[in-house]
DNA sequence: CTGAAAGCGCTTACAG
DNA sequence: CTGAAAGCGCTTACAG
């Protein structure tokens, strides 16, 4: 049997001889109505395979409990992990969700934040696209009084709320810990340093050299690069100059596992010739050898505080509080540089 | 600048001094508007920040170019690739693409249906919970005729289209290929046998088994058991049963990585003394030694056929056009099993 | 405890 | 080319 037309409580109100008033109030299980009356009533939206249409229930309450989270991608295990437990916790709250993507395009970016702007969401979680240098659409929002909270990659501002990782500190000991194995001539296979976790992995990676009096080398500072060939085109330019770097600081693990490949390639090897370490710790960290030495996020934490910085806002809409949440990475020492 | 109250067309209406449906037509580029107005309008609409109210758009129009996506979970990178990659085709077909996750619990999943359906989104797309058994749901969504499609995991039905992969002969094929290689007593670490990927992959064993003559052993089959701890667990205790298989088939890639890490634990060596066939071809499979061999789903067929079959069922309602498609896996002999 | 009134913001024929 | 009318399905005070 299909059904073609869709059934409102105005066809249960005539099935049951109440008023639509009635039905909406027994529906949403008003103290006003009388028992009988609201089971009864109940039972026929029941029966009839009666579902709210949502659209008319928040134009008219004007109430969503919902939010929206726009990040560059899912299919990448930190995205994905982060967007799932975002979701959970949000829902855990009373929170329908929507998970938009960008595809690391701008232009992306603004039309889901202009979606999700139309569907009037009660508050938008962000990780921005490598594209995005400014905060200009994200500021519009803020105007507007939509609740907002970055986290991970984002344009730092003193008007928006983040959750972000020490990636500077984390990444100068770890990097520290490299140099104090013998290793001089460091090398860094950088992310964008428009973007907050680009420049800050990079200025982790100075502050160590610095701390070992090394100048840094531009030619063993190589920026963008994240497709498999991109990534292993970079690796195999920098292992094949003729002074070459003996330790590589990755922006990833991703970019370190290509390194690997470099390095297998020109039979050079890690962690005698070469040293390698890496950032955030995917599963491959552990599978490859010698195993990756990396940085560990704290995803489950990062999660949890950016709905909580998130809700704090809807709650709150009078108050401007914006806050600045920064978690620790771990740093894990296993086999690739000593 | 806040801006505490919605932009409206009224609004604009009113600083135009044209009616509201002028400004309505004017926004959704009508021909029957002067140009001169319809720019006024539109350059007023814009410098008034006007953002269309979705819900009251879609009540009215009774359109919403929306889909829905129901998975189990997004942080494993066979679902969120495919969700990636139906949002990527569902976009470029101009749908708006909502992905809802159920968490492996079929509760959720009832109340994602229930979400999506008072979203009245044109069509949904699932793979179903490992809790469920039957398609009661999922038929009223027929029944309301509701635009349906499973990928990967589903319960099979002639009322519901489908895209599936020939895993029972995949299976079969891989199975066979490690009998061949000299191992003779090949056990199963299995899927729940409700839902069709583990029946599949399991009378795939099966086929291979009998093509040999070989007898299954029923204590060298276990069902179930897909967190880490749970595979590890599974996965020792195959290894210490007295009488010992000397080949597993593992319904996924991660229990075959258990069973290394089992196998390593009580020295068994991988493919001598042990050989081991996963499934999935998983990024780990060819980063854990020895390679492991596995099948290969084919990702992107899986996401396009799906939006596509979807698509059909939209464009033409009227029809019952249930379509089955069945894509080819390939079959990857690495090292684990000679 | 029940219902009539007013409205949410937008769209779609229709008339002029 | 522009606008008045009717409506999408639901909710929220308010009156009785």
């Amino acid at each position: 049997v299909v059904i073609f037309s869709e059934i409102t409580q105005k066809d249960i109100a005539k099935v049951c001889k109440v008023s639509r008033e009635t039905v909406t109030k027994a529906l949403q299980d008003h103290p006003k109505i009388a028992r009988e009356t609201k089971a009864r009533i109940q039972a026929m939206a029941e029966k009839m395979g009666y579902i709210p249409n949502y659209y008319a229930r928040n134009l008219a309450s004007k109430k969503n409990k919902t939010i929206g989270i726009i990040v560059p991608k899912i299919s990448h295990s930190f995205h994905s992990s982060v967007v799932e437990l975002i979701y959970k916790y949000a829902e855990n709250h009373g929170y329908n969700v929507l998970p938009m993507i960008s595809f690391e395009e701008r232009r992306n970016e603004i039309r889901n934040i202009e979606t999700l702007m139309s569907m009037r969401v009660d508050g938008i979680i962000a990780n921005i696209s490598q594209e995005t240098s400014d905060n200009k659409y994200f500021h519009q929002l803020k105007q507007r009084g939509v609740p907002l909270v970055f986290f991970d990659r984002m344009i730092e501002s003193d008007m928006i709320s983040h959750v972000a990782t020490e990636d500077r500190k984390a990444t100068c000991e770890i990097v520290s810990y490299g140099l104090s194995k013998g290793y001089s001539k460091p090398a860094h296979l950088a992310g964008y340093s428009n973007i907050n976790i680009g420049r800050e992995r990079r200025n982790g990676f100075l502050d160590a050299l610095n701390k070992f009096n090394i100048k840094p080398n531009p030619d063993w500072i190589i920026e963008g690069g994240f497709s498999e060939e991109l990534r292993y085109e970079n690796a195999r330019r920098l292992l094949s100059l003729k002074n070459r770097p003996d330790l590589v600081f990755c922006f990833n693990d991703s970019i370190a596992h290509s390194v690997y490949n470099a390095a297998e390639e020109s039979g050079i090897n890690i962690p005698g010739e070469l040293g390698v370490i890496g950032y955030g710790n995917l599963a491959l960290a552990r599978l490859i050898r010698p195993k990756l030495s990396t940085v560990d996020l704290p995803v489950d934490d990062i999660a949890r505080e950016t709905v909580r910085l998130l809700l704090r806002q809807i709650d709150s809409p009078a108050r401007n509080n914006v806050e600045h949440v920064v978690l620790k990475p771990d740093v894990i020492i296993r086999e690739s540089c000593r």
